[in-house]
DNA sequence: CGCCTGTGCAACTCAATAGTTGCACTGCGG
DNA sequence: CCGCAGTGCAACTATTGAGTTGCACAGGCG
């Protein structure tokens, strides 16, 4: 289970610089200074919204040689999604029920 | 189209706070006071909560006499869930092309 | 070996936001 | 009609977080 607490994946994903790395991610894997090559923010802002990332399981690191390259975990983003929805259908249940109930159904 | 830019939803569900408060709301519609009530905050700090989870579609006022009543909107959590699914899906995809090419397949 | 690129750590600034208190307004109920 | 419960607005504090600069360290490559 790679399932990071709800919550700070919310967080994490509440951020348009990184969902622009995510983005950038997406065109292939990528170090912290490629990407700060792509992006307007310095290589140090984006390490720290890479560790933010990583430890919500959203990216995961691969060492080759002496970089540090970054790749996205899209089973996570679906494993959120399903939650998400879960808790949305949730609701939709309970609201039907309440309609129900006020229509004399 | 309800639907609100997916960025701002994913921030206004990155609180603790505001998931008390939709949780508080998912036993029935409240008012901010009555919801102040239940939870460990003022009155002010949850209207507040409440107006940032309006803005982004996650629950809508509803004015029962003199009181304003919030109600969660099941439909959004379910349509971000469908976007977040779509683009973990998108990722998958491209991680099993990389892959397909990787192993020489 | 020496350099240059990439990484990591630390201190700092600045803006956003969660939370508070205080006050003014409104509208139903006795 | 008067009071009280509920709401709204405003100012203030404090904490978090995004972003920066600066420096120190490590490991390939010429």
């Amino acid at each position: 289970m790679t399932s990071a607490t709800l919550v700070p994946v919310f967080a994490a994903l509440g951020d348009e610089t990184r969902w622009s790395i995510l983005a950038a991610l997406g065109e292939g894997d990528a170090s912290a200074s490629a990407l700060a090559g792509r992006l307007p923010v310095t290589r140090q802002a984006i390490a720290k919204h890479l560790a933010v990332l990583q430890q919500v399981g959203l990216v995961e690191p691969v060492r080759v040689g002496r970089e540090v390259q970054y790749r996205v975990v899209g089973a996570e983003l679906s494993a959120t999604a399903r939650r998400l929805d879960a808790i949305g259908a949730e609701w939709d249940r309970r609201l039907g029920i309440i309609k129900e109930i006020a229509e004399g159904l």
